[in-house]
DNA sequence: TTACCATATGAATATCATTATCAAAAAAGG
DNA sequence: CCTTTTTTGATAATGATATTCATATGGTAA
C-alpha cells in the first residue's frame, strides 16, 4: 500500500480513482461526498454522525446511510480509511492520510486526543518477536479523564 | 477493589459472595456456575462460547443465555472478570485472577498470547500526564501471525 | 455522442448480538 | 415455613450494520 501521510485533497482523490480503477469500481459523487466530509473534518466519526454531516454539506446529493457504511469498508480496506472500536460508544472512522498515531480517550466526555510514541512501538515489536509473531498492526487506547472533566467531577 | 490475583477458587468464591452481599444481590446455582466456568477455563470467552460451555458442564442446571450476559456485566463491574473487544470477532472476557496483561492476537487462527510490559505500562502513564489526563484504564492489542501459521502460509 | 452493460444507489428488509420485559421460580432472612 | 425481594428463562425489543432488489448512473467502445 502507499504511504499516504499528508497527501493533499487532490493526491488523495488520484489514489482514490486508482484503487476504483483497479478494482472496476466507479467513480461517483457520493463516494467523493463520503471522502471529502472526511478529508475536511480530520476528526473521528461513527457511521451515523458522519452520514449526518455528509447530507448537511451536500445537500443537493441523495446520499443514504447505506452507502455510507459501503464507502466506509471500502475505504478502509484500502487504507484511505482508519477505523477505532471504542466499545459501548461504537466504532468510529477517520481520514488516513496522517503519520500513525494511537488515541487517549475522556471517559467522561468522549474527547479524543491522538498521540504517538516511538519506543512503545519498539517496544510491541520487541514483545511479538519474543512471541514468534510478525506483527502485522495494533490497536492502542488509553482511557482516562481529561483535565476539563476533572475539574467538572470536582464541582 | 480488593487484589484478585491468584486466588484460589474458595477464595474467589467468598469475594464473589462477599460483592453480591453488599449490594443485596443473592447468590444463585447459575451465578456460580458461570464463575466456576470461568476458572477453571482460563481462556476468553464470547458469551455465546460459555453459555455453551456452562449448559455442557452443568446440563442439571438451567442456564439462559440471558442471564450469561447478566452475570458477565456483574462479574465486569465488581472486577472478577475482564473483558477485550475484539473488532468483529466481537467481545471476549477472562477470569480476572491474574496479574494484569495485555493481548497478543494471531489475525489467522485467532491464538491469543497474553504478556506483560511494565516499561510500556510507564510510558502510558507518561503520555496521559503530558496531556492532561488521569489514566483510569487501557487497552493494547498486538496483531501479527503466530509462528505456525507463518508456518502454514509459506507452505 | 450514444448505447450498452456493469456497478452503485436508496429504501426497505434482514440479521445479529445484546438488552429489556415479565410471569414464574428460587434465595435470604426471619 | 412464610414473606419479600431478587433472579431466572423465554421471548420480544432494540440498535447497529448488512443485504436485497429495482432503478439510476458511470465508464467505455463504437
Amino acid at each position: 500500500m502507499k504511504n499516504l501521510e499528508m497527501l493533499t485533497y487532490d493526491e488523495l482523490l488520484v489514489e482514490f480513482k486508482n484503487i476504483l480503477k483497479a478494482d472496476g469500481l466507479k467513480f461517483t459523487s457520493q463516494r467523493e461526498a463520503i471522502l471529502s466530509t472526511l478529508y475536511e473534518n480530520p476528526q473521528h466519526f461513527t457511521s451515523e454522525n458522519l452520514y449526518m454531516l455528509v447530507k448537511q454539506k451536500h445537500p443537493e446529493l441523495s446520499v443514504g446511510i447505506a452507502t455510507v457504511y459501503r464507502t466506509l469498508a471500502l475505504l478502509e480496506e484500502n487504507g484511505l480509511v482508519s477505523s477505532i472500536s471504542l466499545g459501548i460508544q461504537g466504532k468510529k472512522f477517520e481520514i488516513a492520510n496522517k503519520p500513525h498515531h494511537d488515541h487517549l480517550i475522556c471517559e467522561s466526555c468522549g474527547k479524543i486526543v491522538e498521540f504517538e510514541n516511538e519506543k512503545i512501538e519498539d517496544l510491541q515489536h520487541q514483545i511479538a518477536k519474543e512471541n514468534g509473531f510478525v506483527l502485522t498492526d495494533h490497536l492502542m487506547q488509553l482511557y482516562g479523564i481529561c483535565t476539563e472533566c476533572q475539574k467538572n467531577q470536582s464541582k
